[in-house]
DNA sequence: TTGTTATTACGAAAATCTTCGTATATATTT
DNA sequence: AAATATATACGAAGATTTTCGTAATAACAA
């Protein structure tokens, strides 16, 4: 990945958006509003304003499409999601991966098939440090 | 945990500064500084303002002691960083903690003993399951 | 063609964050 | 007691975030 990328940090705002835009795929402003204010009331300026500011960070990029513009996710949801895990390591767990993976199946409910999931990659890197 | 502390949302800089109180104990802004100081060059009265905004907001506490204050974190360490997971858990995982273990394991080197650790935790998660 | 609607651009206000300078108070030292 | 050192309080500047209102632009409809 770019190290350009290496200080993208995403407000909550702009995170709210970006998952939209995972869930929706590249879409418009209006969609994108419209999406937002299921759930809470937002105008479509300020959601309009915060990815036009996202698009000058390099966060997404667009292409206008007859007279509107559609906006996709400049780094695929996962490298989103790598950096988002790196930063909170560094700054709370003091790096430990396996604190925060702790902290997070105890907290929460997860399903069977993700917990084998999880045992998989265990495995996997149980065998990679023999 | 008191539903007060739901939204408590801690800035990078505020993190900072809990983290050094959680490694070293309640302290004075002089030791909190002095310590970040060993990374990165802060003036003291931004270290002291940024404590004084955090006991305003609840996240520290402090008590007097001879002529300076000593601080402490309100809530515990693994309270924060429960609150912390929750977050990014909502805000990037659509509530999915085994997508974020996944993440956090794969991107990570974690010790054979924390692994061991996790697999524990599954296995208890996995009984309930039953 | 003139009015209506949908979209983008621009600018600005309010809130928060980060940083530091200066002033004040309280010890400590000479 | 006067000078020095240390700590807190206060305020303010600059940056960023969040939120909209208003204006300009382009398509569509009457």
């Amino acid at each position: 990945m770019s190290s350009f990328f290496k200080n993208m940090q995403p407000t909550d705002s702009e995170l709210e958006i970006l998952q939209v835009l995972w869930e929706n795929g590249p879409s418009t402003v209006r969609s994108v509003n419209d999406r937002i204010n299921e759930r809470r009331s937002v105008g479509y300026t300020t959601t309009l304003k915060i990815m036009q500011i996202m698009t000058e960070k390099g966060i997404l990029s667009r292409r206008k499409k007859e007279r509107t513009h559609i906006y996709t996710p400049v780094l695929k949801k996962s490298e989103t999601q790598s950096l988002l895990v790196d930063k909170l390591l560094k700054n709370a767990f003091g790096g430990s991966a396996g604190k925060l993976v702790m902290q997070a199946l105890g907290n929460n409910k997860t399903s069977a098939e993700e917990l084998r999931q999880i045992k998989d990659i265990i495995k996997n890197l149980e065998k990679k440090q023999e």
